[in-house]
RNA sequence: CGGGGUGUGGCGCAGUUGGUAGCGCGCGACGUUUGGGACGUCGAUGCCGCAGGUUCGAAUCCUGUCACUCCGACCA
């Protein structure tokens, strides 16, 4: 146990202090640096790696479903951005402006784009003109920048990295049909691939996104008992299409406005992956985003045909479609073992000598540590049932803390006890839709109304902190 | 934007009553090692955040400033 004492000493223990535990694993397990300009952090190759791996799911599987990718300007001109009342003041505060050219004054100054929103509909007003042109169905893999005061390398930063899906369809239903759709399409994701279990809910009306009729978010519990919105999903109605004058002619000949929506995810979930499966040892990453799914290490790789033994071995693994990687550099295999725990890689194969001699190797699976002799016969096969089983632990691991941490309260009393008692997390508690007991609400007790979730369950009649009647079953957390 | 903290080699830190900078890790070379962060020898790396001031002399004292960071409020 003195050498764990080692092992603590190089990331902050995370029970201890949480906030420095996470930026001590961002940068321990070489996913960012920091750079010259507060919040705009370097994504170093082993982070974007995670990221390239988070598109390549997701473009697939919205392209299966019929969007199309594009890209769109880093600039907005001020008028333009200005088209949509509520979308601008939401906006405005953390907008970066452009104001020259060279050593020209621009006439009009122009802001890089913070979401995509109005340049996508002057776009569309241009290229929708019959209901044959709908739907559309757009999305953009980009940077965004919005000047936060406090930064947070992935879950606040001036610029980061997305994905905005701005779609226009010829009805309402059929909006609010991709709306729910692609909520779905990231509440899978999450739980399938990144091993994050979450909630689907409908955003209340004083958190919704400016300009949308409807915010749709998921809502994913870290291991410290705040929540993150991982991803979301707005319906618009035709609010913009009518501000930007976005007409086309219906099969009656008539001209009217379409509907519109936009969904988007962002580098945010890598933080959402830390924070949800990190530990003491490190990072835990999900098989399907992990850059490297198998590290081998060999063993006394010194000795006579080990090297070979390992080689060959990585060789198998990559032909079956693993992404493995054998370190042969000379570092000791403890340093080795400590390294890629450090970067959470979900499976780690050792192969030394007398593994060699009976034709098996040790197979130590990163989220829970379990050891386990494994036979050479088949490796392929066995590395990808001890990987999905990884997968499988990882998220009943991540919803057991859900569980132990989600209360269902009656009253602000019991939400402070609830928090008191057993540390943050979520509160399932009624809520009689005035935006004035969400005030009190985090006021009194500290968590804010996250969403309305979908799936609602009747806890009682009255709102918890007004005792009038209530209408809907709210989620309220801290959040990040 | 309010409240705290920290700035000394790549990283983590020490530096006493002011006297011109040190430790551990890491880095490079060579050798020995290799089943949980190996060891030895030699070596390289500092505008002590920045700008003023006090002083014969400042990492150290004073003033200002900047950056980073944490906790709140706001937001993906």
């Amino acid at each position: 146990m003195a050498k764990d004492k080692k092992l603590v000493e190089q990331i902050t223990a995370m029970d201890e202090d949480f906030a420095k535990w996470y930026t001590d694993i961002c940068k321990k397990a070489d996913l960012i640096d920091y750079s010259s300009v507060k919040g705009c952090m370097i994504i170093r190759p082993y982070g974007y790696a995670i990221w390239e791996n988070i598109q390549k799911i997701l473009d697939a599987r919205f392209k299966e479903l019929g969007h199309e990718n594009i890209y769109m300007p880093l600039f907005i001109p001020e008028s333009l951005l200005q088209r949509e009342k509520d979308h601008v003041a939401g906006f405005a505060p953390e907008v970066a402006w452009v104001t020259h050219g060279g050593s020209e004054r621009l006439t009009e100054r122009m802001c890089v784009r913070p979401t995509s929103e109005t340049l996508f509909c002057e776009h569309y007003a241009n290229i929708i003109n019959s209901y044959r042109d709908l739907p559309k169905l757009y999305n953009q893999w980009c940077n965004v920048v919005r000047w936060e005061k406090t930064t947070r390398p992935f879950l606040r930063s001036r610029e980061f990295l997305w994905q905005e899906g701005h779609t226009m369809h010829a009805t309402a239903e059929e909006a609010r049909a991709e709306t729910v759709q692609m909520l779905e399409v990231y509440a899978s994701f999450h739980e399938q691939e990144l091993a994050i279990p979450v909630v689907k809910g409908c955003k209340t009306p004083s958190d919704k996104f400016a300009g949308a009729e409807d915010t749709y978010a998921i809502e994913a519990l870290m291991h410290d008992g705040k929540s993150l919105q991982a991803a979301t999903s707005h319906y618009f109605g035709d609010g913009f299409a009518r501000a930007f004058d976005i007409t086309y002619t219906d099969r009656e000949n008539k001209l009217v406005h379409p509907f519109q929506t936009s969904w988007g995810c962002t580098t945010r979930m890598i933080g959402g992956i830390i924070m949800t499966h990190g530990d003491d040892r490190g990072l835990v990453l999900p098989p399907a985003v992990a850059p490297i799914q198998v590290i081998i290490v060999p063993i006394a790789q010194h000795k006579e045909g080990v090297l070979e033994h390992a080689t060959a071995l990585r060789d198998r693994l990559a032909a079956a479609g693993i992404r493995v990687k054998m370190d042969d550099s000379d570092q000791s295999p403890g340093w080795k073992f400590a390294e890629y725990e450090m970067k959470g890689v979900p499976l780690r194969i050792e192969l030394g000598p007398r593994d060699i001699e009976q034709g098996q190797c040790v197979a130590v699976t990163r989220h829970n540590g379990e050891k386990s002799f494994v036979s050479l016969e088949g490796i392929a096969d066995t590395a990808k049932e001890l990987l999905e089983a990884v997968r499988i632990g990882m998220y009943e691991k991540a919803l057991a803390n859900r569980e132990r941490r989600t209360y269902v309260c009656h009253t602000l009393d019991e939400v402070t006890a609830a928090l008191e008692a057993n540390g943050d997390g979520f509160i399932k508690g009624m809520w009689c839709g005035e935006e004035a007991c969400e005030d009190e609400t985090k006021a009194k007790t500290g968590v804010g109304s996250r969403c309305v979730p979908l799936v609602q369950e009747n806890l009682g009649e009255v709102c918890m902190c007004c005792g009038k009647p209530a209408k809907k079953m709210v989620l309220w957390a801290k959040a990040y």
